[in-house]
DNA sequence: TATACGATCACCT
DNA sequence: GGTGATCGTATAC
C-alpha cells in the first residue's frame, strides 16, 4: 500500500491539480478487494467563470461540495445514465474540479471488467476498454453519487494514492471534450493525459 | 409544475 | 460518422 496524497496536493487551481495527478493511483476497497488504476487523463474546471464548468451556474446543491475544501469528490449524474468523479480542487469558496476521465487498471482488473458487463454484445472487453472514460472508470470501479463529498484523502473505501513523477514531455495537453457549448472555453487547453498511453479515452 | 438538455457510451451504418 | 438511451438539474412558465 502506498502512501496516500496529501489534501495541499490539491489546493491549487484545478489546472495545476488535473496535471499532478497524472501517474497517481485511484484505489477503490470494496468487499475486502482492492481495485485499482494509475490516473492517465484529466480534465481541470476552473471555477465560475469558467462556461464549461457545472459552477459557471453559481452555487446549487449539486456544486455545493465544489465550494468548500479541496481533495474531496464531486461525483454527478451525466446524460441520465453514466456518474463521473471529480477532486473538488483549489481554496474554499472557488469551485475548481478535476473530472478523473480514464485510469490504467492495475489491481482487480477482473472484477472492474465484469463491472463493465452492460455491453449487450457480452464480449469480453479488452484490458485498454475497461476504464477508458469518465462514466466506464466509474462503472467498473462501483463509484455512484452515494460518494458525493466523500474524502478522497482520508476516506475509507476510495481514496487516492501517489505515484511516480510524471514528466512534463510525457504529457499531452489539449482541450477538453464534450463542451462545445463553452464558447472560447471550449479550446481552453484544460485536458491533460500521458502522452501515448492506450488507456486514454477516444 | 413543465420542459430542455447534458463534463457519455455503445451500437449501428 | 450518426444516434438513441434515460433522468437529474436548471430554468422557464
Amino acid at each position: 500500500m502506498k502512501k496516500r496524497i496529501e489534501r495541499e496536493i490539491c489546493a491549487e487551481s484545478a489546472d495545476i491539480v488535473a496535471r499532478r495527478l497524472l501517474g497517481c493511483t485511484l484505489v477503490r476497497l470494496i468487499d475486502g478487494e482492492r481495485l485499482a488504476g494509475v490516473i492517465v487523463e484529466t480534465e481541470a474546471y476552473v471555477g465560475e467563470n469558467d462556461l464549461g464548468a457545472h459552477a459557471s451556474r453559481g452555487r446549487t446543491a449539486r456544486t455545493e461540495v465544489m465550494y468548500g475544501p479541496p481533495g474531496y469528490a464531486y461525483v454527478y449524474l451525466i446524460y441520465g445514465m453514466y456518474d463521473c468523479l471529480n477532486v473538488v480542487a483549489c481554496e474554499v469558496g472557488m469551485p475548481h474540479a478535476v473530472l478523473v476521465r480514464a485510469i490504467q487498471p492495475t489491481d482487480g482488473m477482473e472484477r472492474m471488467r465484469s463491472n463493465r458487463k452492460g455491453t449487450r454484445t457480452g464480449k469480453r472487453l479488452r484490458d485498454v476498454d475497461i476504464a477508458s472514460g469518465p462514466g466506464k472508470l466509474c462503472a467498473a470501479m462501483q463509484i455512484g453519487r452515494e460518494f458525493y463529498g466523500h474524502d478522497l484523502v482520508d476516506g475509507d473505501e476510495l481514496w487516492i494514492e501517489m505515484g511516480a513523477s510524471v514528466s512534463d514531455r510525457d504529457v499531452l495537453v489539449g482541450p477538453r471534450i464534450g463542451i462545445a457549448y463553452a464558447k472560447e472555453w471550449a479550446h481552453a487547453p484544460l485536458r491533460f493525459a500521458l502522452r501515448n498511453n492506450p488507456y486514454v479515452s477516444r
